[in-house]
DNA sequence: TCCAGGTCATAACCTCTGGTTATGCCTTTG
DNA sequence: CAAAGGCATAACCAGAGGTTATGACCTGGA
């Protein structure tokens, strides 16, 4: 399923944006770095594609149509999932050679990193920083080597050297589509999970060993065979959601669709799949400068919900 | 802020997504109806732009690298975010001729409605759906006046004539910056909200007046006027997000910006901000068809978390 | 009443991105 | 060892989208 070619290019609608915010064409051309001609020509073309008028122009400016307001609040939601993006790409440029180098797993990396970068970035603008994502035990390590100078991990693990401290909590669920046969059931057996073939990643991610070591906990060693192993957390949900079988994902990778209901977690009683997030560091080098910061950032970001700072040894 | 050129155009991380599902260079290339050179200078261009190798390629294919599987996964939420904004933006062009017509309220039509959409369409292809969206007193009029198939609205009014299922809980939320001082507050009080400045939206929508409603049943008539007044949800969730001040928003607009804390909600005892989400139809003219999937989507996505169909009248 | 200063639209022109086909090299496989 | 499939390179071409120049329009102040 290619993407509608509406929406391929996001200039578009970062313009759109400006319009919004700066109420003229011209002046959104500006703060662009274009012509207005350009601008009011691109806009356009933009409403052409859509088939939806966005914009009333008038000769005191341009103010967004109703249907232009949703498009704008719809194109934003776009647009801050590109910035992730693109801070997050930019942090894997610079690997190694970056002026803060951070090493984290992969749930973190994944969806709490980027946005924390964000934030740190607009502090300090020149900042470069290197994101190497991992699993627990090789954070440690690069943590332990110097290689990092902070580490996120997921886990109780702790390691000699190393301080820590509590940044969020998070919480494996097992993700169905709706209208699969245990959104039915009020509550899932530990066995019956244990049973079921799962989609899951190629690699063993931290996930696997989570959902294992929560099942020993009662006393089963058995576990069906993965029904489909995948590359990326999405092609998991997107399978899932396509009604192909059950996933235990991180509740952070699953949050917007479970609010959209493209997803549902069945309840799996007696199953503990908490996890803490912490960040870890040296402790003959404690967090200066950038890495400090960043670690300020997360933890006020995450702490209102899971706070307290804990030593490790 | 302009956008970094490096995620401007999302056909290349479309192309990317392809080849990692398929595996290759060349079957990504055939899915987009692009030749195979073009496709791989595309990609090679791709990771050129963010200085990240993303693919191994051989001559047996292609697999992601460790920083692939990354891009991919954040490259994924952004097109997820696109598909949305495309069905969206399409149900808004047909406005009133299309085959199944929908009025619903700021906040379903925001954040629920294209998601809805979308399964939708995956299941009737060449359905046409239009898109109204206005506050709840105009939605049961059109509802009403045979304008609209069905409608979403908020709140508990509810009118003659007309059915209504429950759908979903709402619940809004005040939210500020991290850091901002009332993060470090237990909780708010009531007269403390009212007599604050906030941040919201240009015309009324449904959530300042859900506000006041909520502030009178505990005898505050009183409320300062806006700090600000913008003319959409995220540019709200962006002032407030900078630390301009404080908002109330649905717990649906901001789930995302919750989960990686960019938004902080504070905790307001007392203050009954729940709102129940519904869908109305007429009475004389039960939803059938397409209408009627329709209603059945939202019913199962939500029904996980709020059940129970109810009559109204 | 009329000029000045905004805003947006139109026109003519040009650049350069990104597509195509044709072809070659490499590796795996039968 | 030949065949097949996969990726890269080369030469070519079209058009999307930019620019400058200019015009038409509305509003507000002198």
């Amino acid at each position: 399923m290619p993407l509608p070619p509406e929406v391929a290019d996001l200039t578009s609608y970062d313009l759109l944006l400006s319009v919004a915010r700066l109420g003229s064409l011209g002046r959104a051309a500006a703060e662009h770095g274009m012509s207005q001609p350009a601008a009011s020509a691109r806009l356009r073309q933009l409403e052409r594609a859509l088939g939806v008028q966005l914009l009333r122009r008038s000769p005191r400016g341009s103010t967004l149509t109703d249907a232009g307001a949703l498009v704008v609040d719809w194109a934003q939601a776009v647009l801050d999932a590109a910035y992730t993006l693109a801070t997050g790409a930019a942090s894997l440029r610079s690997a190694r050679h970056g002026r803060l180098r951070v090493a984290a797993s992969q749930t973190v990396a994944e969806y709490l990193l980027p946005a924390w970068l964000v934030t740190l970035r607009s502090g300090r603008p020149e900042l470069t920083v290197s994101l190497r994502a991992a699993n627990t035990a090789q954070v440690v390590e690069a943590v332990h080597a110097g290689d990092a100078d902070l580490g996120f991990i997921e886990g109780p693990q702790v390691a000699a050297g190393l301080r820590a401290r509590d940044i969020a909590a998070d919480r494996l669920l097992v993700v169905v589509a709706p209208g699969h046969p245990w959104t039915r059931r009020r509550r899932l057996g530990l066995g019956e999970l244990a049973a079921a073939p799962l989609i899951m990643r190629e690699q063993g991610s931290g996930t696997r060993a989570a959902l294992l070591a929560a099942l020993a906990a009662h006393g089963i060693g058995e576990v069906a065979e993965p029904l489909l192993q995948l590359s990326s957390t999405t092609a998991i949900k997107h399978a899932v959601a396509a009604g192909t079988g059950a996933a235990v994902l991180s509740s952070l990778a699953v949050s917007a669709e479970l609010r959209t209901g493209a997803l549902v977690a069945v309840d799996v009683p007696g199953l503990a799949l908490e996890r803490v997030l912490r960040a870890v560091w040296p402790t003959r080098q404690p967090p200066g400068g950038p890495a400090a910061d960043l670690l300020a950032i997360a933890t006020t970001r995450a702490g209102s919900r899971s706070t307290g700072s804990k030593l490790a040894r």
